[in-house]
DNA sequence: GTCTATAGTCGGATAGAC
DNA sequence: GTCTATCCGACTATAGAC
């Protein structure tokens, strides 16, 4: 009962409003001023809850960033296996759809992201590689990595759901989980 | 012999300096004072070959969003076949090797490119529309749809090959275009 | 915690001399 | 065709009153 606003509620009604006016419009486009604005907070009461924009973002692709790298982080444990590599791509699929409302900023503004990520990029980098060639199977040729690359793609389709189909979320894992087993299982053309 | 640069080759160096740095830090964070200084001239006389930033991005994008549109018009065209379907789809296969260069600039600020169609995104969005929903078949459900969409993202895995990585562009057409085909043929999950 | 005010920077774009 | 010089607007960020 001491302020008539709660305290965290501020800088929560913050990370909304940049999260909203950032899938719109984009990060770069997005002032400091009309996040305030939308808030109905001034640029320098933003400034007390966050030390820069870039904060702000981060703040906002933190949750993600760190679920990504946890399933990745799966392909250092896991033996490969049918199985494993269902389960991990699984994971990989979930975590996408877990996080699709901050889908639009990340695939709009991958230039920001990047710079916000400094110095965990290097980091992310290489666990996405490792994941990457896990996925591809052992002794993986060129075309086995070039699959495991399109394997992810097609997960990121989830990301291009618009809000007014709704389809329910198990059914666009169940599609997108089977739609990226089939592309790691496409070797070897048939007529080519 | 008039000049000691040919004419043409100032228009020319712009536009590939500008792909150049729009691919490397994104459109948004490249400004006009950093192309020139590339080039070695100043922002005045870029002005002289380009009338605003915007008319840059629509040269650098103009041939690959018309090549993109040909590919998928064809969809208006071309009754549905097994065979036609896996025409069109080799056809946008190549359309997108073909421009990988200007792959980087049109995935990391979709914004500015988006911005940058204006009045042709009406059209380019309904054509991508009709080739997504003909790709997917007929009488397609969600389920084929979101196929279709991820069949669609499998192909843009050829704009994340990076360059020291040099397989045969053949090889990432067969590659991907086959994914592609088993994304499309991925119906009824054999488990869930 | 929130405000006003402002510093300081940089962006895109134009005018006019050469 | 290229330059210098300059305009205007918007932005991030900080200082200091309340």
């Amino acid at each position: 009962m001491q302020h008539e606003t709660t305290p965290r509620d501020t800088k929560a009604a913050i990370h909304r409003a940049a999260l909203e006016l950032f899938s719109g419009q984009g990060y770069e486009k997005t002032s400091l001023r009309e996040i305030a604005e939308q808030v109905g907070i001034t640029k320098a009461s933003l400034y007390y809850h966050y030390s820069s924009k870039q904060e702000l973002l981060r703040a906002i692709i933190g949750t993600f960033i760190e679920d990504v790298r946890s399933v990745m982080a799966g392909s250092d444990e896991l033996e490969w296996s049918p199985e494993s590599q269902r389960e991990l791509l699984g994971g990989y699929a979930d975590v996408i759809i877990k996080h699709r409302t901050t889908g639009p900023t990340l695939t709009r503004d991958i230039g920001a992201v990047i710079a916000a990520l400094d110095e965990d990029l290097g980091d992310l980098i290489a666990t996405s590689r490792r994941f990457q060639l896990w996925l591809a199977g052992p002794n993986p040729t060129l075309a086995d990595r070039l699959r495991a690359a399109a394997a992810i793609e097609c997960l990121g389709a989830a990301l291009s759901i618009t809000p007014d189909d709704d389809v329910p979320e198990s059914e666009i894992r169940n599609t997108l989980l089977e739609a990226a087993l089939a592309v790691l299982a496409s070797r070897t053309p048939p007529t080519n």
